[in-house]
DNA sequence: ACCAACCCGTACAGCACTGTTTGGGTTATA
DNA sequence: TATAACCCAAACAGTGCTGTACGGGTTGGT
């Protein structure tokens, strides 16, 4: 799509990528960040960032897909093969961060953007997890009496819960995945089989 | 406080109830409904919401203290001794629906009012679960692993996951207090020990 | 039946944000 | 080095909200 524009100037790919930046990184702390507070964050007056952004819809855009994106490579390098008690950990250690940050920034874009486009962008992320349960649940080791995606919301509920206890100083980042694979292994178990010890792979 | 004016009337009484139960549901459902909202609903002119309201925080307080008062009155009808499994599973049954019109309100009245004030009105219902927690504690029932304070929020966290599944349309309301209570308990049982077969004491 | 208390609609001032325009200075690229 | 692309600050219109001020109608209490 608009292939009419030449090529873009040096100077103004780097005006580009310093407002998406600046805008994951403002709406990330506050999903209502204004497109002033976003534009000085970005080192930019406000005039340059529309004449690359039409609207207040379209930075949002920019910075929740660049945010999945990096989510997307991050996971990328994590192996979900293997026992999926240790494969979901890996995903928790790897990932309970990302969706700290991500949970404003999803806030901004379900006020600015179609629904139809945020399903589109967390399909990604969301089919890893399912991915893991599932295997999981053919193997026994996860309950079958729930729902996938009761169990995939859970998981994502305790990552928010970790996010909050820090913010409020009740814990701290090093034991936060920790608590979080405690919590989500022991929800996941089967009825009647017992939750396993944590510690078993580190 | 305020002995300063006479009693007031009785339709002024009948606009501020309404004033309040409107400002509870408009809240509830957009934590940025603004005061002319909240006056139409109430069937009141914007004009008699600010004789009786200084400012929006005083609306969102009142608002929030009505929510809170109700929450605490449903909840003293509520048997919190006996077994703590069954214990939780009724705290459940009875605050789940509660705890998610009371979000929203949450977020609006985080916004508006100081945190200490916030902390006030949550602490009475936060203390309800601690007790029901520490008890299950004692009885070697739920795990000692994790601070009870992870154990309120991820409670919580469980709690506004279901609202959200029912938003979704992926959760009847029938089912959301078994699929709470069925993970809550597995989460909460302590490692080594079989998580308990749901449905025992319904 | 009286009077104050209450309600209402309209209107105004102030603020913050969005999006656009203008005009002049700067820099990449050929 | 020329020129088009780019950046910027200042300014404008438009919108929606908050909070206040008025004047005329309605209603509750005594």
């Amino acid at each position: 799509m608009g292939s009419k524009s030449t090529v873009k100037r040096a100077d103004a790919l780097r005006s580009i990528e310093a407002i998406v930046k600046a805008a994951a990184e403002c709406l990330g702390q506050n999903p209502e960040a204004s497109l002033s507070e976003i534009a000085r964050a970005a080192g930019v007056g406000r005039v340059t960032l529309y004449a690359h952004f039409a609207s207040r819809a379209e930075v949002v855009d920019a910075a929740m897909s660049r945010a999945v994106d990096r989510g997307n490579q991050a996971l990328d390098a994590v192996d979900l093969a293997g026992d999926p008690l240790l494969a979901l950990a890996r995903y928790v250690e790897a990932s309970w961060h990302l969706v700290d940050q991500a949970r404003a920034l999803l806030v901004a874009a379900q006020k600015e953007l179609p629904p139809g486009r945020i399903r589109e962008l967390h399909s990604g992320p969301a089919a890893r997890v399912e991915t893991i349960l599932a295997r999981g649940r053919a193997e026994g080791v996860f309950r079958t009496d729930l729902p996938i995606a009761w169990l995939v919301n859970v998981l994502h509920s305790v990552m928010h819960s970790a996010a909050d206890e820090i913010r409020a100083g009740r814990l701290t980042s090093e034991r936060a995945a920790g608590h979080i694979t405690a919590t989500v292994l022991a929800a996941f178990t089967p009825p009647g089989r017992p939750v396993p010890e944590p510690g078993a792979g580190t």
